[in-house]
DNA sequence: ATCCAACTCATACTTTGATATGAGCATGCC
DNA sequence: GGCATGCTCATATCAAAGTATGAGTTGGAT
């Protein structure tokens, strides 16, 4: 497993004109961030994307995709990089549109540096603590899976609240083996207490509301 | 306290066109929304505004004040009802500004009744949902208000994971002190079981991260 | 002065939790 | 066959939780 912690952030940027792409490559190489272009959404798509921190600038108008069905299919293809989207020729409804499917910002063209820029970095600091949570999710549920069928059921109910009898008994175990069950998932949970657990079972199946 | 569940929804309008305003109550009356109208922002925020579900259209070119600095007052005010913008010159980077601040639409005039329409029912449902989940928070914390102080204390130290006798330890009392305490603080949250308490105590203090 | 709520503690008893030790049985893998 | 894993259960022990009863102190409000 690499390091998470301090990976460098990529800035990948979906642009048909190579003017724009060299000059963003350019704005962003001046900064230190690693860049890579891409002349369709296609192409976007068909390069693998590393597993790292880093923000997605896409022109509204490709040749191949609009802009916002390619941010759509993003999401369904599990690319989940934060979007700036940026256009030379949308309309107030397209960049609503945009806004309410999750972009960061969506900037005209032409605009300036530092706007993009800012951009790039609030993107950058979104994906960054979704990224954060994501992982912490993702290890609780690693670690939920290391557990036996039954050491699982044994953990959501007595999450709910449960005694280990009721347990058992909806188990149609003894209360030993439901107490033997409960233990295993603490430790392999790593749930020093009962509190512990309920909010890593939380994290798993999400109440919805208390 | 009265009925919070099939109240009406009102519609606040605020726009300094008198000929918009009555176009839009007639439209909302029409599909039997009320609807109030305001020519300025200050008329608006000199109006007591009922505690009940609705959703807030604004002009972002008032006479008093611009859409974007009302809606950001509005928050600090203590009003949070969804808001729509409307235009009739606004540009991108001003409907980028008002997304990006939570608002629901932003529509330029002219807009098609059925855009109006269908904006306003998603403010209105997003306030329903906001709503009910301020409720329950709501409903949590006055009933952790009632707990005395040391009570709150000890809620709060067994929902973090510690056996009663670290709990007395913490506090300087006894263990059996600290029982009677987390059984009365039980009793008054209305938590059945500790996984219970452990999720009110996170309704109350969010967990950052797991 | 009186009253009340909050806080404190003790004793006693019952229930539940946590853990260890030992063991039987089924499944699936090498 | 041998072996590991998962699931099951019993007995036993100790720690902790939960509850009930009774009682003393303090500080603030009436």
């Amino acid at each position: 497993m690499p390091l998470p912690s301090d990976e460098k952030s990529i800035v990948h940027v979906v642009d048909d004109d190579p003017s724009m792409r060299e000059a963003l490559q350019g704005l962003f190489l001046s900064i230190g961030l690693e860049t890579r272009t891409y002349a369709t959404a296609q192409d976007f798509l068909d390069t693998p994307v590393p597993d790292s921190p880093g923000c997605l600038i896409i022109d509204i108008r490709l040749p191949d995709m609009n802009g916002l069905d390619f941010q759509a299919q993003l999401s369904r293809t599990g690319v989940h990089l934060p979007v700036v989207m940026m256009t030379g020729y949308g309309d107030i409804p397209m960049s609503v549109r945009a806004m309410k499917r999750g972009a960061v910002d969506f900037l005209p063209k032409p605009f300036k540096d530092q706007d993009m820029l800012d951009a790039v970095f609030a993107a950058i600091e979104r994906g960054r603590q979704q990224r954060a949570v994501d992982g912490d999710v993702s290890k609780v549920r690693e670690r939920f899976e290391t557990l036996s069928a039954r050491e699982k059921q044994v953990m959501l109910l007595v999450t709910e609240g449960k005694m280990n009898k009721q347990v058992a008994g909806d188990l149609g175990i003894s209360e030993i083996t439901a107490k033997i069950h409960r233990g295993a998932a603490m430790r392999k949970m790593g749930a020093r207490t009962l509190a512990d657990l309920v909010r890593l079972a939380d994290v798993i199946n999400p109440r919805r509301r208390p």
